[in-house]
DNA sequence: TATTCATATCATTAAAAGTGATAGTTATTA
DNA sequence: TAATAACTATCACTTTTAATGATATGAATA
C-alpha cells in the first residue's frame, strides 16, 4: 500500500455506490477512478468490488478491508489536523496554574471551551497555593497563573486584575453561631476560627483573623471538611459552600461588621514581556471574564 | 498528505539520524530522500528537520508530528496484514462450539496458539450441551464442534474421535463416603448422586446412574458447586476437580466396581463434505491432540 | 588544513496518474 | 422489444510526480 488517493477512491465508491459518482465527488474523471481502483486491486491482489451488476458492490474481502482503510484515513485526518494547528501557530501545550480556591465551575467551563477551540493543543492544569502561582509563572513552569492578588510580585511578572472572589463566613448548621443574629467581633472570640495558612511574610492574610482560638489549614477543602464536622467557623470561597448553604447543611454568619461580602481581588499572572500563541491568547482573554 | 513513502522517509530518517542512511535502508538514492522530505515539508508547509548541523535533527514541529505519522503507518501495516491474510485465503472468522465440560486448560492453550498463528482471523467460541453441539455444526452455525460422543449423529456430520475425557467420582471431604474404603454399588444407594441432565433419548447417559436418590443439573459447574456444598456425590470431569482434590477439599471415591477411570469418548464434529481454510484446518489438527 | 561524510541542487529519465474519447454492458422505460 | 440512459473498461496520449546520477557545497574530524 502506497497510495492514499486509491484508498479514498475505495471508500468514496463504497459510499457513493458508483465509480462515476465517486469521481464527481473527488473531482476526478470517471476513468481515473476506474483505473485507480483497478490498480489498487492489482497492487493488493484482492478483488474489492463485484462488477457483475451495474453498480459495483463490495466483495466479502472488500467488506473486510473497509474498516482498516477507514482507520488509515482517520489517522491521516488526525495528522492533517495537527499540521493545520501548527500552521496556525497553535501551541502544542499550554500550562495553567491557579490557587485551588479558584477551581470553580466558571473556570472548568472555560477549560471545556478551550478543548473545543483547540483540540490539538494539550492543556496542563495545576493547582497550588497563591504564593507559588506567581513563582511557577516566573520560573517558566506555567504560562498562565491565577491567584489571590499580592502586590509583592508586580515587578517579576505581568499582573492583570480579573475580579473579586467572594468569601462567606460560614459554620455548620448545628454550630452555636449558626442561629445567632447580629454577631459582632466580641461574639467571635469565644469560637474557633479555621483559617488558611498562607505563608505570607510581608502582607496580610487574604481574609481577616477574628477569633482568639485559631486553627490553620493549607487548603480550603480541608477547612470545609472541618467546618462540616462542626469544628468552628471560617471564611470560605462562596462557590465552595454554595450548595451546602442552600441545602441547609452550612449557615452564613450574620456578621454586623462585614458591611459587604468579603471579596479579595484576583490577579491573572503571565511571564513578563512574553508573546502568546493563539491558544494561550484565547485562554488569557477568556479568563478575564472568569468573574463576569 | 498523499504520499506514504514520504512519511516512511520521515520516520526512517529520524530512526537513522541521516538522509543517506535512510536512503540505504529504504533502497533509494540519497537525493530521492532529500527531495522527498523537502517535498513533504513543502506540502505540509512545516519544517520537519533542522539541517543546520551535519545530521538532520527534528524540529519541535517534527517532534510533534512524529507520533501521528507513526500512527498512520501502523494502521497501514494492519491493513497490509489483513491483505496478506486474505491472500493466504485465511478465514475472517472461525466458530467453535463445545460442551462446557471440555473447557479445560489444554483447550484454551490451543486457542492461545491459534491467536498467535492467525492474528487476523476472528474466533467465535461457544459452549453448549453436547447434544446441541452437533446441531450447531449441522445448521452451519459453527465450523468445529467438540462433544461427548453420540452415535446418533454420524449420518448428519463428520465425526472424528479425539480421545477420552476422564471422569472422577467425587464428594466433599466431609461427606460420609469420603473416608470409606472399597465402596460397592450397594453402599451408594443410600447416598445422593448428582447427575448431568443430558436430554438423551435414544442412548445412555455418558456417566452411569448408581444411587437411588438422584438430583439433576444441566451444567457440571452447577454440580461441582453442589458437591462442594456436601450435597452428595457425582461423576465430574477430572480437570474440573483436580485442584480441589489436591487441596483435600474434595475426595475421589474408592469404588470397587470402577476397574479403571470412567472416560467417555470425545468426538470432534465438522460439517459434512465441507472444505476448510487454513485457520480452520490448523485448529482442526491441533484439536486432534487435545487429549495427548 | 586536508579529509571525510553528508546534504542540496539540477538536468535527465522513468514511472505513475490523469484525461478524453470510445465501445460495451446493464437497467430502465417508452 | 427497442430505444435510452447510466455505468464501466480500455486505450492512446498528456501531465505530473518521483527517482537517478552527477556535482557542488558545507559541516565535522583528524
Amino acid at each position: 500500500m502506497n497510495n492514499l488517493d486509491q484508498l479514498r477512491m475505495f471508500l468514496e465508491t463504497v459510499e457513493q455506490g458508483s465509480f462515476s459518482a465517486c469521481a464527481k465527488k473527488l473531482g476526478k474523471v470517471q476513468s481515473a477512478v476506474s483505473q485507480g481502483i483497478a490498480n489498487l486491486e492489482i497492487d493488493l491482489d484482492v478483488q474489492l468490488f463485484d462488477r457483475s451488476t451495474r453498480k459495483p458492490s463490495l466483495t466479502p474481502e472488500g467488506e473486510r478491508l473497509k474498516p482498516y482503510a477507514e482507520a488509515i484515513l482517520h489517522q491521516v485526518n488526525e495528522f492533517q489536523a495537527v499540521v493545520d494547528s501548527i500552521n496556525k501557530e497553535e501551541e502544542a501545550l499550554v500550562r495553567i496554574t491557579f490557587d485551588n480556591a479558584l477551581l470553580m465551575p466558571a473556570l472548568t467551563k472555560i477549560l471545556a471551551e478551550f478543548d473545543q477551540k483547540f483540540p490539538n493543543t494539550s492543556l496542563e492544569v495545576n493547582t497550588t497555593s497563591s504564593l507559588q502561582v506567581a513563582n511557577e509563572v516566573r520560573l517558566g513552569r506555567a504560562d498562565i497563573g491565577i491567584m489571590l492578588a499580592n502586590p509583592s510580585f508586580n515587578k517579576l511578572v505581568d499582573l492583570c486584575f480579573i475580579g473579586h472572589l467572594p468569601f462567606y463566613a460560614v459554620c455548620h448548621a448545628e454550630y452555636p453561631l449558626a442561629c445567632m443574629a447580629k454577631i459582632n467581633v466580641g461574639d467571635l472570640t469565644a469560637h474557633k476560627q479555621i483559617a488558611l495558612k498562607e505563608d505570607r511574610v510581608e502582607t496580610n492574610q487574604s481574609t481577616p483573623l477574628l477569633s482568639a482560638n485559631l486553627w490553620w489549614a493549607n487548603d480550603f477543602l480541608n477547612i470545609k471538611a472541618m467546618i462540616i464536622q462542626g469544628l468552628g467557623w471560617s471564611y470560605l470561597p462562596a462557590h465552595l459552600v454554595k450548595q451546602e448553604i442552600e441545602a441547609g447543611k452550612l449557615c452564613k454568619l450574620d456578621l454586623t461588621f462585614d458591611h459587604k461580602i468579603w471579596s479579595p481581588p484576583i490577579d491573572m499572572v503571565t511571564e513578563k514581556n512574553h508573546s502568546r500563541g493563539p491558544a494561550q491568547e484565547w485562554l488569557f482573554e477568556a479568563l478575564k471574564g472568569l468573574f463576569d
